[in-house]
DNA sequence: CTGTTAGCGCTTTCAA
DNA sequence: TTGAAAGCGCTAACAG
């Protein structure tokens, strides 16, 4: 582990002193053309790479972007993930990924700013890491009023109301809901929509005995759901994701009932990754990855860049209408 | 954005020098029972957290390892990152998951040591990474040889010999392959082990002939399954990895065709996530997740501890056969 | 245009 | 048992 070359190991090479070896390295004005280049190729010879501890020890920014998850497992969302890593990395920052119990990293000032993305803990706990970290700060997945903070969410309300109409055009009226647990700001969100329209619409008809808990994915969703269609009291699936409508699916084909035909369903994500071996097509809500991720990076750079810049606080992302030939209309 | 309370801010409040306080709150023996106690409440109470720049500066180590994927898409296995990053934790590392374009983070100093998982690169680009990184390495797919390189992978032949065994006491004689792409190390490795079982014990068939590119996923395999089972050509279908055989399962499943009784399968992973709706169970190689990560965090932490221990090139972490019902016997 | 120097926050040697 | 001081590698203010 013979030690990496340091600005001074060039200078002494160069026999310039450490600060013209800096100038020229930054591409900063106050040194000639010429220096600057015979500075780069002793630098590039001897496989200099700038030593990050010490440029953020010095100028207390480290152009490193932390994003704190639950875990790698789950219903996590690589694309998105890859998208917002791409955009940051264009304006020069570095995403780094941490997972939950090393969220002490954040304390250490290594970061310049946080993305907070499908984080579950207690609303304390992460008030409480919000509260002390004072850097600008984006969540992906909660809603919560702090000076640094944007919240950047999916327009869950507006997709709802959208997926709904689709109900309404329907010719299948009997109507269930899968949804999941109740701590997924997500499962909740939506969950809260299809209440309040049902309330204002349908308001004979109480939902909640209506609905039943996929836990977001289809293998739990599959049991249930062959229960319910072969006892054939309902015959349209309103999911609150695409995973527990694919469980819906896979029970329909064991009892060889038709989707679209049969029955109707709705998903929401439009996650194909999961479903593309699934026919008919499923109509969900497409949660729009690539305007999130920029919207994300967009806020934290901006913030970083011009530090007045306030928070925006809750940014709603749209969502777009993908038809399949899941549901008969009438 | 007021600055972060720092050491010196605490021994001016306590009224010690600087150096007591380092060695306070390192739990050093130097400081007295007495002052360290004072000196970690007026810590807790002005919210001290040390600056890991300085730390890192000072220390030339970070405790941080970095795990460099390629994306966060894609056949990217979420639990091993999570039992990775358990394991780590609690030898008092954390690990930092960093992609592709960001590797220039690797030249700075930031990490103690590296993981490698699941990036695919030109060969001479990987080593020419490792040749200018001097920390401890470990290459999870992939098997070079370096002085600070340990290889630590799937034991793919073995367990393509135990899967074939399978083949050998089924019923169903008339195989044909699924692999993935050719720069998958692991769909390499596999496809390596069947062929040389093949020129060993049935030097007849050859098997090129008979294998097709599922590209690694349920989709791309479906309409190719599905057409060789219409074609009833072949009767037991080697999948290399697991999402490829659910995609014959779905092929199947539509041409009402029986698995385990009509033609048999078998896969590779046992990746449950992806295939616990389909039924029958599959017959597959259990990856082993959990021996796999704690080699993986063995061999970097003994190395970080112990500078001397060298690396050991390659181990085989070893699989175990899954039965399910995919396979019919003799 | 180039050099000298202070200092970021921390650990650690050496002296008291 | 505590403190003074050096220095990790870098940037930037200032002097020349």
């Amino acid at each position: 582990m013979n030690k990496q070359t340091s600005l001074t190991d060039i200078a002494r090479v160069a026999n310039v002193s450490v600060a013209t070896v800096s100038y020229a390295l930054n591409n900063r004005p106050e040194v000639s053309e010429k220096t600057r280049q015979r500075i780069k190729e002793i630098a590039t010879q001897m496989n200099y790479h700038p030593n990050k501890a010490a440029q953020g020890l010095r100028t207390h920014q480290s152009r490193l972007i932390g994003m704190l998850i639950n875990t790698f497992n789950s219903i996590f969302n690589g694309e998105l993930v890859d998208d917002i890593r791409k955009t940051l990395d264009h304006y020069g920052y570095s995403l780094v990924v941490i997972g939950n119990s090393n969220a002490d990293l954040i304390d250490s000032q290594l970061f310049d700013a946080l993305i907070i993305f499908n984080y579950t803990t207690t609303k304390s706990n992460l008030t409480a890491l919000i509260e002390r970290t004072k850097i600008p700060i984006v969540l992906m997945a909660n809603e919560l009023d702090f000076s640094n903070v944007d919240n950047i969410v999916i327009d869950n309300q507006s997709a709802i109301a959208n997926l709904l109409k689709q109900y309404e055009k329907s010719k299948h009226k009997k109507i269930c809901f899968f949804r999941g647990s109740r701590n997924s700001y997500n499962s909740a969100k939506r969950f809260e929509s299809c209440q309040t329209y049902f309330k204002k619409y349908h308001p004979e008809y109480n939902i909640s005995k209506h609905t039943f808990n996929g836990q977001l994915g289809s293998a739990p969703t599959y049991p249930i759901a062959k229960k319910l269609l072969s006892e054939k009291k309902y015959n349209f699936f309103f999911c609150l994701n695409d995973m527990m409508a694919y469980g819906v699916y896979r029970a329909a084909s064991e009892l060889h009932l038709k989707v679209g035909i049969d029955f109707s369903i709705t998903g929401f994500d439009n996650a194909p990754k999961s479903g593309e071996i699934y026919l008919p097509k499923l109509t969900t809500a497409d949660s729009q990855l690539n305007t999130w991720s920029q919207e994300v990076a967009k806020s934290l750079v901006s913030r970083l860049e011009h530090p007045e810049t306030p928070a925006q606080k809750t940014i709603f992302v749209p969502t777009k209408i993908v038809h399949g030939d899941s549901v008969l209309y009438d």
